[in-house]
DNA sequence: GTGTCATGCGTAT
DNA sequence: TACGCCTGACACG
C-alpha cells in the first residue's frame, strides 16, 4: 500500500506508514483504527465532517484536499477532513479507549450492565448521557433521539431515575440500530413493519427516522407534533405522546 | 455563486 | 457556555 498526504497535514505519517501492510481494522465508538504491519496504529475520527471515499481505479481527480491517500493495486482510499488522523503508540490506544463507555457493536452482551452503572450516578438528561461517549460510545445525534422514541423515553429524562428495565432496552435497542447502520452504511431507525411496503434501502432520506429534524411534523405513530429542546449543546427531538415525560425532567 | 447547516469534539473563558 | 476547526451538500438567488 501507498500512502501519500495530499494536503500535507498529515504528511510524517503518511511517510511512515507507506510501503506497509494493512493487517486490520476496527472500531470503537466513533473512533477508527488502522492497524499495520510493523505495529503502527493510524487513529482516525471523521468529526462532524470528515469522510472516506473508497474508490477502484484509476483514481479519480488529484485530490488536493486529502488528509490521507491509501493506495493499492485495487483500491484508492481518499480521507477528507477528519477531526483526528494521527498515529497512536499502544499506551495512547489504552488512554483513548479507557475515555470510552461501551460500544453497542463491540460487547453487545456486557455493555448494559456498564451503561446501567454509568448512568446511575447521572444527574444530566438522558438525551445528553447517550450523547456523552465515556457513557456509551457509537451513538450520535441521530441515534440519540431515535433509540429515546423507540424506547418511548422522554429525552430530558434526569438519567440517574430511569428504571434499569429501560436502560437495558434502551441499550438493546442500540445493538440493534449501530449493527444496522454499520452493515447498510445509513442509519435508519424506522422498524420494518412500519415501513409499508417499502424496504430500508428504498425509503427516501426523510422517511428513515421517527423524530430527528422532524419538530412541528405529525408522529410517524400517533400524529402528535414532534417536539425539539436543547440537551447538552445540540437539538433532541421527541414525540410528547409516545414519550411521555416520568417524574421530573431536566429543564436546562 | 453565496450562505447555511451538519451524524463532533477539544479548548478557552 | 462559546468558539474554532475541518469539508461538503443543499437551498436559494
Amino acid at each position: 500500500m501507498s500512502a501519500t498526504s495530499p494536503q500535507g497535514r498529515f504528511a510524517e505519517g503518511a511517510a511512515r506508514l507507506d510501503g506497509q501492510i494493512v493487517t486490520g481494522v476496527d472500531a470503537h465508538g466513533k473512533h477508527l483504527f488502522y492497524r499495520f504491519d510493523s505495529g503502527d496504529v493510524l487513529h482516525v475520527h471523521l468529526g462532524l465532517f470528515g469522510k472516506f471515499r473508497l474508490r477502484s481505479l484509476p483514481a479519480p481527480d488529484p485530490s488536493p484536499n486529502a488528509r490521507l491517500v491509501m493506495e493499492t493495486d485495487a483500491d484508492h482510499l481518499h480521507l477528507a477532513g477528519p477531526t483526528v488522523c494521527e498515529l497512536l503508540d499502544p499506551d495512547g490506544e489504552d488512554e483513548l479507549r479507557a475515555r470510552l463507555g461501551p460500544d453497542p457493536i463491540l460487547e453487545p452482551a456486557d455493555g448494559a450492565d456498564r451503561l446501567v452503572a454509568r448512568l446511575a450516578r447521572r444527574s444530566i438528561s438522558l438525551g445528553a448521557a447517550l450523547h456523552d461517549q465515556s457513557v456509551v460510545a457509537g451513538i450520535g445525534n441521530v441515534y440519540r433521539s431515535e433509540l429515546l422514541f423507540l424506547a418511548g423515553v422522554h429525552p430530558l429524562t434526569v438519567a440517574k431515575t430511569l428504571d434499569e428495565e429501560s436502560v437495558r432496552d434502551i441499550w438493546m435497542r442500540s445493538v440493534t440500530a449501530l449493527k444496522d447502520g454499520e452493515r447498510t452504511g445509513r442509519i435508519v431507525t424506522v422498524l420494518p413493519d412500519e415501513m409499508g411496503a417499502r424496504t430500508a434501502r428504498e425509503l427516501e432520506r426523510g422517511d428513515r427516522l421517527y423524530v430527528y429534524k422532524r419538530a412541528g411534523r405529525p408522529c410517524r405513530r400517533c400524529g402528535t407534533p414532534i417536539r425539539s429542546a436543547d440537551a447538552d449543546g445540540r437539538n433532541v427531538w421527541w414525540c410528547p405522546s409516545c414519550q411521555p415525560a416520568r417524574g421530573e425532567l431536566v429543564t436546562r
